[in-house]
This record gives C-alpha cells, structure tokens and sequence, in this order.
DNA sequence: TGAAATCCTGTCCAATTAGTCAATATTTCA
DNA sequence: TGAAATATTGACTAATTGGACAGGATTTCA
C-alpha cells in the first residue's frame, strides 16, 4: 500500500479512504481490466468469412498484449492463483461467451468452410498463443535478444500466429497489406 | 514459511536451518524445477520425421502439464514477474535450447519437408499452447464444466494441439491409435 | 566410548505492513 | 455566509512474518 500510495503521490491513508482495504483495491482494479477485456474483443458473426474474422480476432489480441502487458499479466496471476476473486465472471461472463463464439464456429464448419475442429479448443489456442507474448515478455525477449518489443515485431508475430492457426483451420489468410 | 513448515509437518525453525533464507528455499525449488523441465524434453533431431517429432514433443509437453501443473505454475509466476532468478537460465540454457530446436525445424523447411515458417515462433507456440492448460487450468476447466482433468481429456488436448499445429505447418500428423 | 560434528527446535526479536483515528482542511449548498 | 458534508493526512497500532540463537539431542568416527 506504501508502493502504491507513494507511486501514485498520495499519503497511504488517502488511498485507504477512497479503496476501504487493499483487498477492495485489487478486486478494483481487476474489475476495471474487465472492463477493458470487454469492450476489446470485436464481435464474431455466423455470416462473417472465418478467415477475416479469425485473423481479425488474432491480430487484435496480439495487438492487446503488447499495449497491455501489465493488464493481461495481472489476469494472469490471478488465474494461475486459482482466480478467486473471477470465480463468477468466469463461470458466467467468461463461459456463456466461449460457448457463444463456438456455436460460430460451429456453423462455420457445419457450412463447410472450414475443417471440423473442436470450436472452444480453437479458442483456447488463439488466447494462449496471443497472450504468451504478455504474460512470457521476458522470455520471448530475452531469447529473440530483443530490448522490447516493437510494432513491426508485433505485425509480424500477428502474420505468424494468423497465418498458422488458419492453415491449421483450413482456411486461407486473407491477403496482407505490403 | 511457518505455513511451508506446517505443510511439512516440521518446526519452522528446522526449515531455516536446512535452508537459509526464503529466497534460498525459493531458488532451491526453482531449480529443482528446472531439472525437470531439463529431463523431460526430448531430443529433436534433423533425420527424425518432422511430423513424428512435433507430434511427440506436443504430447509430451500437454502430459507435462497434466502431471506437473504445479511446476509449471510456478514457472509461469516467475516469467510473469520478469523472472528475477532466471535471467542467467534464460539467457544462456533456454535460448540455446531454442535456436538449436529451431536450427532443426529450418533444416526440415530446408528439405521441403515442411511449410516454411518461423522456427522460434514456432516453439513459443507449442509451449504457450501446451502450457496453458496447466497455468489457466482454473479458466479452462471452468469453462468445460469440469471438476479436473482426466487422461482422456489430455489426450483429445494433444489429438487436438498436434492436428492443429502440424496442419498449420503443412503436415499429417501420425495415424492415432483408435 | 567419548568428544566433535551435525541436527533439531522453542523462544524471542526486529522489520514490515495493512489498517485506524483524530485533527485539520476544503468543498458544497441552503 | 456558515454549517454540514466531504476530503486530507500525520501519527499510531496490531498483527504478521522472516529470521536469529541458545541449548539440547543425536550421530559420527577415531
């Protein structure tokens, strides 16, 4: 609470009269990086083209991780702790909209256009392969031998993971701009 | 550490003594940890068939996470927190692990043995995807609506991960056994 | 066998830390 | 304007926690 206050250039008891406890402070926070979570992922309809909204969705976590690295390590952390304070957004929020972009994904396959796959698996592999560039930062850069990362560092991670999990989908990368 | 020493049923002062300080109980599990990982990757070799090799190396990567979550948890908290006790292991061990393994996988594109890509993106996705299953174990298992792993859902996650990875890469993988 | 080395542990201690509180300052608004 | 509501903060407190240490038990080995 002393970091925190001092980083933030206020006494710790002003900290203590806006957020009631430290507890109160953190579950905040991780509230607030719903919040974000939210509003970040575009929409994924039935009558999209799979490989546009795919790669769209790919590329706009990858995007996420490098602007956000804190937020998603935070979550992280969180998650890996047994998520105590998300019990509930998981089992509610979280769920209910997994299964609702499977049932996309579903329809996808059902109308052959693209490969059977299991759809909440898919899902899973594009969130871990995305935010493994946040939450592993340090390690991915310290064997690319890289200080940080950069955009085009970013683009390129995006053409990786977009065109492999595609081709994994059968499906074909929509044309990359030069 | 007077939880750690309940947990082990010794008095917490016995824990000092045979391990000087927290940190140095923390490094010392660490490590061990290490080794683990050291021991359980196995070799990839230029002549092995492609296809065989990453197919083998997914599984045993999801089994490690299904036998060692722990392990991998810890890891994951370690990287997360910019892996203050791991940068000499990062920078030397598992960055010459990496561009050797992606010497390999160059070799095999080389060959035309398989679709050219990236090697060391390549082996963060494995291990991101593998590894998510242990660190976001509460998320997934969450959102399948189960109360743990079982060796059959491990199996249909390697089945799922290996199919998905090497048809990214252009490849078949290995007839499974019914 | 006996003394040196090693091991074990109850008890105490200093440092850290979340949180409280009373006194003071500032803002709001009838 | 003035008093009620709200915000600010320095000083204090209780609890937790990593660690020190002395004295005793056990093992080793010449």
């Amino acid at each position: 609470m002393q970091g925190i206050a001092d980083a933030a250039n206020l006494p710790k008891a002003n900290i203590h009269y806006y957020f009631k406890s430290k507890a109160n402070l953190y579950t905040t926070v991780l509230n607030n990086l719903l919040e974000l979570w939210n509003t970040q992922f575009s929409l994924i309809q039935p009558d999209d083209d799979p490989a546009a909204a795919l790669d769209r969705f790919i590329r706009e976590k990858v995007q996420l991780a490098y602007t956000h690295p804190r937020a998603s390590k935070l979550f992280a952390m969180e998650v890996i702790n047994g998520a105590p304070h998300l019990q509930g957004y998981l089992r509610t929020d979280v769920r209910a909209w997994v299964l609702d972009r499977a049932k996309v994904i579903q329809a996808w396959i059902d109308k052959g256009q693209m490969l059977p796959t299991d759809p909440v698996q898919l899902i899973f592999l594009i969130w871990s392969s995305t935010q493994h560039y946040a939450d592993f930062e340090t390690q991915v850069l310290t064997i690319l031998d890289k200080p940080a990362y950069d955009q085009k560092t970013i683009d390129s991670i995006g053409d990786f993971l977009s065109q492999q999990i595609l081709r994994g989908c059968g499906l074909t990368p929509p044309a990359t701009k030069p």
